[in-house]
Order: C-alpha cells, then structure tokens, then sequence
DNA sequence: CGAGTGATTGACTTAGATCAATGACCGTGG
DNA sequence: CCACGGTCATTGATCTAAGTCAATCACTCG
C-alpha cells in the first residue's frame, strides 16, 4: 500500500469528529482515474472523505480555463462547504484511482442542528484546520528555502522544541513545502554541515541549540 | 485612510455571520506596534476581529526560533480556535499599530450553542474559508509567475468568467499571489503583449477567449 | 534477481528576486 | 496655487537561488 499521506502533524485529520453511526453507515465508492464524483450544479446530498488517492476540485464553468482549486489527499474530507449549500460549487475528479466514503448530507447537518457538542467538535476542527492551513501559507510566504525549511522544522518539532521525526519520506515533505526535493535534501544537507541541525537518524532531525 | 485590506474576492469576509447583538457588545482596543494581544497558555476569554492594521500570531515556545503562524489582516479574525479550547495556543503581537474588536468567547460559545442556525452559519463561514485557502494554497503550487497569474484571473474573474476587476492595488494582487510586484507587472504586460489579456482600463483586466 | 522507489549529489539553466530609476498622481500644507 | 513627499505603475539591468536534467547507490518487494 502507498504511504499513508495524512501522516503530518501539521495536517490534522478531518474525520476523527464524525459519529460513529454516521461513519459507519458510510459506503464506499471507487472512483478510476478520471472519474468524475460530482458536478458543478449538481443537488448536494453528500460530501466525502478520501480513504485512498487523490481527488481533484475543479473549477471550470466560466472561463475556457479548468483551475484546480484543491486536490485532497486521503485522510482528507472533500466538499465541507457543501454541507450548507444547496448544490455543489465545483466539479470533482479522481486525479488517480481512488476512494471515496459518502456521507450523507441529511444525516450528517440533522446531528450538527441535534447534537450541539457534536457541532462544537465539528467547529473546533474546522477552526484548526483553518489555523493550520494559514501557517502553511505564511510558510509559503518564505522565500528562501533554507529559511522556510527550517521554519517548518520548528513548528514541527516534537516537545522538546528541537527534534522533529519525519512522519514520511523527504520527498512528502519537499512537497509540503512547496520545495523540489532535490533542493530540500541539499539544503538538509547545507544546514547539516553549517552545524544547524543534525541527523542522528534518517528519519529524525534536530535542531541546534542556537540555530538562527 | 489606508487600502481596505479585505477587498479581495478570494478572501472571504469572516465576520459578517456575528450576531449584531454579540457584534455591537463588542469593545474595540487599540495595540501599539510590538505590543502583545495575549500570550500562549493564557487563558482563553475572548476572540478578536482585527479592525485595522495588522496583528501576528507567533509561536515562541520550545525552540529560539520564533515562528510566525500566520498575519491577520484588517477584516479578518484572530483565533477563532481558541472558542474551543481553554487557553491561547500562540502569542499575538501587532505588526504595526492596530484595532481589534474583542469578543466575549463565553458570550459566542453561549450563542453558538444555543442558535443552531448562528452554528450553522458560522460552520458555513469556516468552511468557505476553508475551501478558499485551499485554492491560495493550490495556486501557490503553481511555480510559473504566468501561469499561477493565469489561475489567479481566472478564478477572481466575474460572472463572465473573462473580466476581473481589480479591487484593490496591483502591489496588492502581488502579494496575494506570493510574487514580487516587479514580476506581476512584467507579466501583465508579457500576457498583454501576447494577447492572452487585455486591459481596458487599469484596474480591469479582460482575459482572451482563447486564453490557455 | 530485477523493477521500482527513495536518497543523494553534480552540472547547468533560468525564472524570478533584487536593485534601481522614472513618471504619474494625489493630497497637503505653506 | 504650487512645491513637496508619498505611493503606485512601470521598465531596465543584473544576480542568484531554485528548478531541471541526470546519474548513482541503497533498499525493498515480489
């Protein structure tokens, strides 16, 4: 199986709040390739979770041009703000062979009106989703690499504020930062040999003690 | 007075769903540049709407660095995570003199809890937020100065799907897209020069029908 | 054992950042 | 009324960090 792409402190998991009634009373859907899940337009009566690969939001009425909006990992929820819409705000595409579960609409806004903790957990994730989101975008915001890499490594350092474990491959978190890979293990490097970070192990960094 | 920094159709207002009786209640305070709005770890009263200027939410603690999460422009809101938990995760500090709105997190927690509807809208609002942050943060993928401008236009533009309007300065748009100005306005007028856009006035750009 | 993937480094290119200059425009205070 | 300071729009010249192409090695998995 693939690496599990939701493995990112950073990236908080979306599906821990949802009742296990609902959860459970989910079907699945495979999706191809390709394949589209919804429409622009379309009556919303579901949104969905990614289990597996990657689904693509799209926005293409209007213009000639299709523009990607966001393409959700697995692990991720699609199409929240389609919980208080009447239709769907965009198209939705399988990038690759993928998995969807389906939430009913209905089922899923009756227990937010009915189950006022259950809608203040629901609130709580999608305000710290929010929150993390924008750091991602200040992160963006940094141009230079070494500095945005070790921004990064700051905030996701473990509780001693030094030691950060890679929850994936070097290359997830290249793409993370919106940085080629190649770039990332060189400026790894560069700050290795600078004395800034360490690597005790492959998937363990430190940062120095009094690292810019 | 300065630009209205919420003038962007990509960045949705976030406190129009605030009940008027919670709003108006609401005492403003003023914040000298540098100075502290609250502190990691302190006890979580209140939310705040930044009125004007700018304020950072910042982590300090654990490692030297300090990081900085995320710069709350005017119009948007400050911590909206801490309604649902009992102490601030990170300090604010104001970037440059600011006003903030205070509001009472007891008095919304209440209000949330009691109107369904208030919870409703407030879900609804997360969850645009949430979508449009995505999309900044899928646009920010694209690493071409051209064609990441290409996306911007395309999704600010109206319900033509082909004029955009420019609503606040092209500095502006720069900073949005993560590009220095420099590059927006030669890429404006390499896009120009290629008839990939027109711009009829200068603060309207026209994309081609046949644009890529 | 071979295919596939990740880790790592080298060489080269280029797009975008940086530094710089100019002109338009706008409000303001003398 | 006009000179002045400030901001924005715009373009040129230059630099460099990050992207691109490429190669090698280690490792895992069937």
């Amino acid at each position: 199986m693939a690496h599990d792409a939701d493995h990112h402190g950073l990236r908080p998991r979306s599906l821990d709040w949802l009742p296990d009634a609902i959860r459970e009373r989910a079907p699945e859907r495979r999706l191809g390739a390709g394949e589209t899940l919804f429409r622009q337009g379309e009556h919303a009566a579901a949104i969905f979770g990614v289990a597996e690969g990657r689904v693509r939001l799209i926005r293409s009425a209007g213009s000639d041009r299709s523009v990607v909006l966001h393409t959700a990992q697995a692990g991720e929820f699609l199409a929240e703000a389609a919980l208080f819409a009447g239709a769907y705000q965009c198209d939705a595409v399988a990038a690759v062979d993928s998995r969807v579960r389906v939430y009913s609409k209905r089922d899923l806004v009756a227990a937010l009106r009915r189950d006022p903790d259950l809608a203040a957990r629901f609130m709580a994730v999608l305000s710290q989703q929010l929150h993390a989101l924008r750091t991602r975008l200040e992160e963006r915001n940094i141009r230079s690499a070494r500095e945005r890499l070790l921004h990064h490594l700051a905030l996701a350092a473990g509780p001693d504020g030094r030691t950060v474990r890679l929850a994936g491959t070097v290359m997830d978190l290249a793409a993370d930062l919106g940085l080629t890979h190649e770039v990332v293990y060189r400026t790894l490097a560069a700050l290795a040999k600078d004395g800034a970070i360490a690597r005790p192990a492959a998937d363990v960094i430190v940062l120095a003690a009094g690292a810019v």
